[in-house]
DNA sequence: ATGGCTACGATCCGTAGA
């Protein structure tokens, strides 16, 4: 059993009793991190080394911050995007155990219309340029992270008052189709169709409480992954309690 | 009562998140 995970832990300082504790419960082979908020000479190395994972790290002071942990060595990794724009640590690839995995952190977008969102959009179109041209889709290879697109809306708790809205807008659903198009495949969507299911909720109005969520986090695969994927879930539960990340990690097992 | 948060880097508030 092959099990990977994708997570925004929103601060890994912040959460890092946290992410320890999850990693002893849940064991995982591979861990795909976003928002570390944290440049990579403060990235908590030694604990995470110590709980037996590799870290493969692109940090940023404040904002943003990608990561691949692994119980196996992680070799061939680049940071950011081929087209040289280092300006936001958002995007690291890998490979482990002679698959390739990624992690990414699309950017939020603010509001429709604003130059965030402008910026997100092309964003998603050097993601979609990044996965052309360096990673062969008809080879095994995951892509774990916070897309901030709620693809459908069956993966928003009210797509009436979020229709057109930051998140769920037309343009940003089919950035990121194209993206995915190239040959992705949900691995939570292959063993759950039903509404409901979330993986943000916000801090705020008691949001994960009355399960006002979206569904924005995702592990993505390829055919030979997905023909070997024997389950996907979220981690609800790490939601709860005292300090939580407002992301839950999603997590998929493969039977290589 | 229809709002209720969290983290960061710098203060004792502004910026950002989604």
């Amino acid at each position: 059993m092959w099990k990977v995970v994708t997570w925004n832990v929103n601060s890994i300082n912040a959460r890092i009793d946290r992410l320890l504790a999850f990693l002893q419960r849940e064991v995982p082979d591979v861990v795909l991190l976003q928002e570390l908020k944290c440049e990579q000479v403060k990235f908590p190395q030694a604990a995470i080394e110590q709980a037996g994972y590799h870290a493969a790290v692109f940090g940023q002071k404040t904002y943003n911050g990608v990561a691949i942990l692994a119980r196996s060595a992680i070799s061939e990794v680049s940071q950011g995007f081929a087209d040289g724009d280092l300006d936001e640590a958002r995007f690291i690839l890998g490979t482990v155990n002679g698959i390739r995995v990624a992690s990414a952190y699309i950017p939020n977008g603010q509001a429709v219309g604003a130059e965030k969102y402008h910026y997100k959009l092309r964003w998603l179109e050097r993601l979609r340029a990044q996965l052309a041209t360096k990673v062969n889709m008809a080879e095994r290879f995951v892509l774990g992270g916070d897309f901030n697109v709620a693809p459908e809306d069956k993966d928003v708790h009210d797509p009436k008052a979020w229709e057109g809205q930051i998140l769920c807008s037309t343009p940003e659903r089919e950035a990121l189709k194209r993206a995915f198009d190239l040959g992705l495949g949900d691995t939570f969507r292959l063993h759950n169709q039903d509404g409901g299911h979330y993986s943000w909720w916000d801090y705020r109005m008691l949001g994960f409480q009355k399960n006002k969520g979206l569904r924005i986090d995702f592990l993505m695969a390829t055919a030979p992954l997905l023909g070997c994927c024997t389950g996907a879930r979220i981690d609800r539960d790490e939601r709860k309690g005292a300090g939580p990340s407002d992301h839950a990690p999603v997590i998929a097992e493969f039977k290589l």
